[in-house]
DNA sequence: TACTAGCTTGACGTTAACGTAAAGGTCAAT
DNA sequence: ATTGACCTTTACGTTAACGTCAAGCTAGTA
């Protein structure tokens, strides 16, 4: 249990390279182990990619990315003030994705009208059609 | 009726640079008309800025957004096999877009969680907290 | 022991998406 | 006719997110 990984097991298993986990690494979104002098990761870097790459396709920085996967981090010992702050954090990202989601749902909405007309061409053209039909 | 803008009420108006708007020029994504030599943009314009500004905001290239903007393009006297290229586009995209939703899904929940854990500790601690209560 | 496979740290190169300055054209108003 | 507000093109600069060597350490194996 609590397996680790060296960086290129990791790499493969998430299909980036090795330049990239170490690059993470120094943006402060991985922290491995040592041993020696080679990295080994665990459990918590596995999720800590996961998240990353997860903000990285919906087109975050990878400065935002660092900043949403730090409020995964433990809660417990958080004074007051800490945690309003990070309830403020966690309302405007809730925006932010709620509004991509709506830029999601709207340009699906566009390609089904495409597809619409599309189909309909295809109805109208399909008998009557110049040319080829190969 | 069928206004028209110069380069920079175009720029204000979508809020973005009038550098931005010559880069998207050569990109392909604009192509606004020209009076002397100034750029003069209409309403086609501005839809396909809109556009690419929506394709950005969920992290597609440039060059995608040229792309999708591009399935946008009149139909009509599209031949059998252009129509079914589209088609195929379509479904293409609208799987990314599928994926990306489910992500913004995912990180909602984990929002959602991490906000239910903060609320769950600030009523545990707001009645025993040591310190500041400013 | 020599070799290979895999790891390390530099450090320079690259692409996308612009920023930013330079040098100049145009047109209405003073 | 000169000023000022726009516009133009050309071109070099910048940032993010890596790619791509180079040079060297290190642990297991033939």
């Amino acid at each position: 249990m609590n397996r680790t990984y060296s960086i290129s097991e990791l790499a493969e298993e998430f299909d980036v390279t090795t330049r990239t986990l170490r690059f993470y690494e120094d943006k402060g979104i991985l922290s491995p182990q040592r041993k020696g002098t080679a990295r080994v990761y665990g459990e918590r870097d596995k999720v800590r990619l996961r998240l990353a790459l997860r903000g990285k396709r919906l087109g975050f920085s990878l400065d935002d990315c660092r900043e949403i996967i730090e409020m995964y981090d433990p809660i417990a010992g958080n004074k007051v003030r800490q945690l309003r702050r990070l309830q403020d954090k966690i309302h405007e990202h809730r925006q932010v994705l709620l509004s991509k989601r709506e830029d999601i749902d709207a340009t699906l909405k566009n390609m089904a009208e495409i597809e619409a007309l599309c189909e309909q061409h295809l109805a109208t053209n399909s008998n009557n059609s110049p040319g080829n039909n190969s």
